[in-house]
DNA sequence: AACGCAATGATATACGACTATCATTTACGA
DNA sequence: TCGTAAATGATAGTCGTATATCATTGCGTT
């Protein structure tokens, strides 16, 4: 069945097959009103018949769109990047375009790659995830001439659009609110980030507001987990946080999976949180409130990035000249029990 | 910067660029063995300098072969599902193949949609999960003369070749083991099984094994959730069931998401698991194993589906024939604390 | 000086869809 | 029966890459 490939039927095939011109089935597709109304049906008749389907490939060579989008994503298992990627599909979608999707593992390095074979592909718009790119990467987008989205971060100096929010603010803020209640000792549990503006960011939202508020932070206030960020990696963490000679009384995470694989050890060893830690995450994963002890935590709508990160790709290739965009889609603190 | 498309670079303007022939350009990037060392560094400097991508869409035209493959899964937030997705691009990317992704939302219809919009994009390969197709999607693969894989679940009767695993037997043998662990009154929470092959098997796994053990399968054992399986649907679900005149002593689940929302009820609202009632999962996403009371669940590796599925697709199209080939990747049963 | 070979060039054709231009056929009313 | 408009046909060129064939140039060897 699969052996030997199949000729692929043609346009001329199908003019063959209705015994009509090449030139009047285009007609059909493309002009239908100059075509009468019975030889449109025959012709969509032979066209199901046969199965025909247009390739694209020759008509992206002719016009320049392809129809599909590039999304770069930094992972996708168990993460709030599964989704951001169903929001972007979901409203492309509607507009009949496709999503190439790559994963970069964090990796910038991989990232231009995914980029190097969008503009190969003759993708219409790319989608990146933050702001860290190699050199390369923005060389190749400073010539592609399409639209760019970069998403999950806002920020002055964006390539041309960016959907997504403010990563240090929202960090400062769940400081701010863990000294406002009184936590003494806070340590900060973050992803490497070196090449990662995200937690970059957030980080600096930390470490900016501690220092505002008279606090010191120390080698020994920050921990660092190894991306991708997994569920396992939380118990280890704690564990060994609990095991300092002066253990601090709240813990902030700058991923929600540790976070919760830090809440589900607790509660299998009982340690009580938040009386004898206080926990917090950074993302808002589904089962965050559903928790014994729910989770307070930083809510980060995914799926909407996604759509609207689309939304704007959508519009600008609808000839809408929107020009350089920020949109802050904005999070929200949820306070609940582990604090 | 986007606003005027710039033109894009094509091999011609590279050879004006280096001052050399079209055709010895060509030659530089096809068999740059008949081509001069330092010529092709020439080349090589050119391209780069004005960033020269090739057009994939032209290649494609002449080659047949697009470097991309189509994959369509039912949903992918919160789901094995991204995590085979990941493993199927990981091992694409090592061929330097694309994944053109689409999500389906358990729709036939909408599967029907994004193959025929693949194979209008010249997709080498296409992976599609379960064997539920519309009778179109079934007559468009049969045209389609290229590699197609069925995934998540086997069967005698593939289109072409299928990776996954019994779903039929994976929920036998749960069922069987409840009924071995003493449990008296068993009910089935499914979800919608109308065309979702994935499903159907599994409860017919769970009905059959329960008829044989002698035991009676009323309306009221099997309880049903709407797809997207979400963890918000497990509480409320149990809630219902425990409210009944005469209780059952043990759940189980056809997907992980309820289970663990329902797991979570319990030990929210001081239903003892597995002393009040016993619940089992299916699926094993990362949290199961690590709640408080650790889910008994079938076990599915997400991601290696996602592997395997993309090495038969990549030996494909290196030319190995393998033919119709249904891999089983297993399932294992995690008997944990909740049953 | 003649030969062979390596490197490069010129030209044409193909891939499938699309379009512009001009030509032909058909149907219908006056 | 003619004029007109609608419907259809024929032909050629476009997009960017790839390849087959044949031609040209330069260089070293005998």
């Amino acid at each position: 069945m699969t052996a030997q490939p199949k000729k692929p039927v043609t346009l001329k095939d199908v003019s063959k097959a209705a015994g009509l011109s090449y030139i009047t089935v285009s007609r059909a597709l493309r002009q239908p009103e100059t075509v009468r109304a019975d030889t449109r049906e025959k012709i969509q008749k032979t066209i199901s018949e046969l199965g025909y389907v247009p390739n694209l490939a020759a008509r992206s060579l002719l016009s320049k769109r392809s129809g599909m989008i590039g999304v770069v994503v930094p992972i996708l298992a168990s993460s709030l990047f599964a989704d951001f990627a169903q929001g972007v599909t979901k409203t492309l979608d509607k507009q009949g375009l496709r999503m190439l999707l790559a994963v970069s593992n964090w990796s910038p390095k991989a990232e231009e790659q995914a980029v190097r074979t969008f503009i190969a592909q003759q993708a219409d718009a790319i989608i990146l995830t933050g702001f860290s790119h190699t050199d390369r990467t923005r060389k190749m987008l400073a010539q592609y001439g399409r639209p760019i989205v970069e998403s999950w971060n806002i920020s002055d100096t964006v390539i041309d659009s960016a959907v997504g929010f403010d990563n240090y603010a929202a960090a400062a803020e769940m400081t701010r609110y863990l000294i406002e209640q009184g936590y003494n000792d806070i340590v900060l549990v973050s992803g490497a980030s070196e090449n990662i503006d995200q937690f970059a960011d957030r980080r600096r939202g930390f470490v900016d507001t501690m220092r505002d508020a008279g606090r010191e932070v120390t080698p020994e206030t920050i921990v660092q987990f190894e991306n991708p960020a997994t569920i396992e990696s939380g118990g280890p963490l704690i564990s060994t946080v609990l095991s300092r000679k002066s253990p601090p009384d709240a813990v902030m995470f700058l991923a929600e999976l540790p976070a919760q694989g830090a809440m589900l050890w607790c509660l299998s060893n009982a340690v009580r949180v938040p009386e004898d830690i206080a926990i917090a995450g950074f993302g808002d994963l589904s089962h965050s409130a559903l928790l014994p002890v729910p989770m307070t935590t930083v809510q980060i709508r995914g799926r909407a990035i996604g759509e609207r990160t689309a939304e704007i790709i959508c519009k600008r290739l609808q000839g809408e000249e929107s020009g350089r965009l920020v949109d802050d889609i904005g999070y929200s603190i949820k306070i609940r029990k582990s604090t």
